[in-house]
DNA sequence: TCACAAGGATTGTTGAACAATACTTCAATA
DNA sequence: TATTGAAGTATTGTTCAACAATCCTTGTGA
């Protein structure tokens, strides 16, 4: 017999790819892609019947779709009205980054329990931010951004927080399609970016943890002023 | 005419009374509610069938309230097999942990900030709980430890850490119906409550969260101990 | 004991139907 | 003109019934 059986226990999980099949979650999915991406404008509303016609799935599975997406906030339900793209506000971003800066400061000071290949998934991102700009691919920058921060999150190696934080960047994302210029927006942060993450890898957990608050306060602001002050009505 | 109309925007926000009212939210808080109670044991399976025959619902309205509590946790949804109470393991919990030091911490050391009325929250809430144990009610030092901690991260100001702390502190009560003798589990943290809002109300954030940090680190360690010490099986 | 097939039970998804509510239009009135 | 009111229409809320797909159980045979 070949030595033990153990080789089973050794391959890659399957992580979701099994039981993922319900329409309804494929539905959120496609969904949360195009609102993601800005194909689907915040505030727009999403008619049952024509989206229902367009997918090929009927009313109800289109409502637990939607079910979910409201939980994470990409939709919002009013009740005999509709469901509609959610409409970030100046307080809503503010809001995200309270969370934001709770989270991810956290999971930087932690940084000395992090799980085995944390920091490089981070160094993975900002390598990913580069390479996007190399090739002026401006949503790519966005995407990385997104990522990069994920991982900083990841470093709490929390499977609760990962989550939380998925969402969270999926809104904060919904709220740039709000702004006037999204465009370049995230480019002057990769260098700061890559700073910290050299903190990281350098073991400089408090210090990283600084550069990151002072990431935030700058992003935040700079955030804020592009809401108050509309894209031209 | 009387001096001006503002006086429409003088009256209180109806605020959610007005727009509450689909079936599936209110079938959804029913359920919640039996949850975190103990009155559906975790791991229970939840018939469509049956439940939609007891409610009076209909089984798309049903799963609609299903998604709901999916997506906090409460239930777990398996493929073409049902949904279940949920059932935390210990890895849960240490999970539950990790997301509560970084936002309970964060919100104790953002005290200074804090809106007006938030410490005066924490303070009802150490008097309910000083209250139950008077009257020997433990379901009532659970409600009240709860409610605690709830406004603990009241002190962000943050809408969005207020919801994610609710989801989080129903999760964990429904670890505790897992345990083996959680009556009396919060009895012996009522003192430290208090000292720690007392620290709150004299302005020592930075004490307050290190006697917060003991406090993880203790009830944590009780807990995971309940849990790797199963209840008779 | 194990494998396997048949059967029943439950979920996944659809489509249609009706009630309840919101939106639109337009006429009537002050 | 501006506002009110009253249809009429469109959309959502909810239910019901049906069928396909999957799981679980049971019994049979080797």
């Amino acid at each position: 017999m070949t030595a033990t059986g153990d080789w089973i226990d050794d391959l890659p999980d399957a992580g979701e790819d099994l039981e993922r099949s319900s329409t309804a979650e494929r539905v959120a999915d496609l969904l949360r892609g195009h609102i993601i991406n800005g194909a689907l404008a915040p505030g727009a509303r999403l008619s049952e019947e024509r989206l229902g016609r367009k997918f090929r799935v009927s009313r109800n599975t289109l409502r637990e779709a939607f079910r979910l997406l409201g939980h994470e906030r990409l939709l919002v339900h009013e009740f005999n009205r509709g469901v509609f793209v959610a409409k970030p506000g100046a307080e809503d971003v503010v809001d995200m980054f309270r969370m934001r800066r709770a989270l991810e400061l956290a999971a930087v000071r932690s940084g000395p329990q992090a799980p085995a290949e944390a920091v490089g998934t981070v160094g993975a991102a900002v390598e990913q931010g580069e390479a996007a700009r190399a090739c002026g691919d401006w949503e790519g920058i966005g995407t990385a951004n997104m990522a990069y921060h994920r991982a900083i999150g990841g470093l709490l190696g929390s499977p609760r927080v990962d989550e939380t934080m998925r969402q969270l960047l999926a809104e904060l994302r919904l709220a740039f399609h709000v702004m006037a210029a999204p465009r370049d927006f995230y480019a002057p942060y990769l260098d700061r970016n890559r700073a910290i993450y050299e903190l990281l890898a350098a073991g400089s957990f408090d210090t990283a943890a600084e550069e990151l608050a002072g990431y935030f306060d700058i992003a935040e602001n700079q955030l804020v002023r592009a809401f108050t002050v509309p894209p031209r009505a």
